[in-house]
DNA sequence: CGATATGTTCTCTTTTTGTTCTCGGCAGAA
DNA sequence: TTCTGCCGAGAACAAAAAGAGAACATATCG
């Protein structure tokens, strides 16, 4: 059995709104999203729309409706594949979805705004974010959250010496590495991912 | 179960006074950013929340509420602050939390994942993701998913010229813009965001 | 100690939300 | 044409939630 138009913008429209905003609308959401006034009617498409098997009611509760195992994630958007200059967009196989929250969200991670230019070079921008997992120590060639002499942070590629101290470099051919004794610099976490909105 | 709309904005306010405050509120604080006069009505909601496991309630105790582990979104980090070079992190007030969600996760997006250099300048590298909006047609200067003759997709931006034609440029020193026909050029998506994740 | 603030428990009323129903309009099929 | 299915309006009702506020218990602080 399929859905007849009505039934299909409802149901759309559900997903949209669970992806938005996590919790499901009221039936008086979704009717002003459909340009009519009745509640009733509304829940006439969603008993058809729990006939076919796509939705579970809660009786009687606000927001009781619960999307079924359907591609529901919240956290996820569809892969859709890689592109690059001259070429058409090519299909990444056996990857459909990627899950944001995996990528980012884990525990002692925090995000910071980045003010300035010194790691320009490395694709981060002033303006950009950056997630920062809690740290003191890091690898070579990391980026990391450095606090100089308690007193400056500065975001920075760690370089460590063979006679023990710590150079800072940025990245950014305009400024030029800085070089501690180990005792002056102290890390507070590590650059794992960056991220920016355009509008 | 769910929360409903009063608990939620009863857990929202908590959250973020808990991270401005490092305690809790009182009742007759969480009733005023309410808009309500009664503090039996705040804990009602309160045991609401006890109830569900995502705070648990000291009895009798002034600002006597703890946030549960399990209260960490999923998909919201602490956005601890702003970090510019020399200086140290300045704590941004008002705004504790970041939630990804509401940054990348909308209807009609898509991930593609970058290769190539083409619009490096612009802080997006070989590797990157960018979060791209479906859509049809965009405004001057935005950064968009162009498939020139049914063939090539490429990511640039668009400009669009006085006699209708539209030219692609390119966010690379040593690329040249290139002008089409506006019937060459068919605008598949504007890219809304860009992550990358380091390790 | 007393005074005040805060949390707790309770009842009552109002509002919101979901549910069920009837009615009529309309378009396409029989 | 009639019949049927879908749609929208809206009334009437039930359940849930919200809000007010009184009364009391406990904590806090001078």
């Amino acid at each position: 059995m399929s859905l007849t138009d009505r039934q299909q913008q409802t149901y759309d429209y559900l997903r949209g709104y669970v992806a938005r905003h996590g919790v499901a609308p009221k039936l008086r959401e979704i009717a002003d999203h459909l340009g009519i006034q009745s509640r009733g009617t509304v829940h006439r498409y969603l008993a058809a729309l729990a006939d076919a098997g796509l939705i579970e009611v809660e009786p009687d509760r606000a927001r009781g409706i619960r999307l079924t195992d359907s591609s529901v994630k919240r956290f996820t958007l569809p892969l859709v594949g890689r592109i690059a200059a001259g070429q058409p967009i090519e299909a990444i196989p056996d990857q459909d979805e990627i899950d944001l929250s995996e990528f980012f969200i884990r525990p002692n991670r925090f995000v910071l705004k980045v003010t300035g230019d010194s790691m320009i070079d490395d694709g981060i921008l002033d303006g950009d974010m950056v997630v920062v997992e809690q740290a003191s120590t890091a690898r070579d060639g990391e980026i990391v959250v450095a606090l100089i002499d308690n007193e400056e942070a500065t975001l920075k590629h760690l370089r460590r010496n063979v006679d023990g101290s710590i150079t800072l470099v940025p990245a950014n051919k305009n400024l030029s590495p800085m070089r501690y004794s180990a005792s002056r610099v102290q890390i507070q976490g590590i650059v794992v991912g960056q991220f920016r909105a355009y509008r």
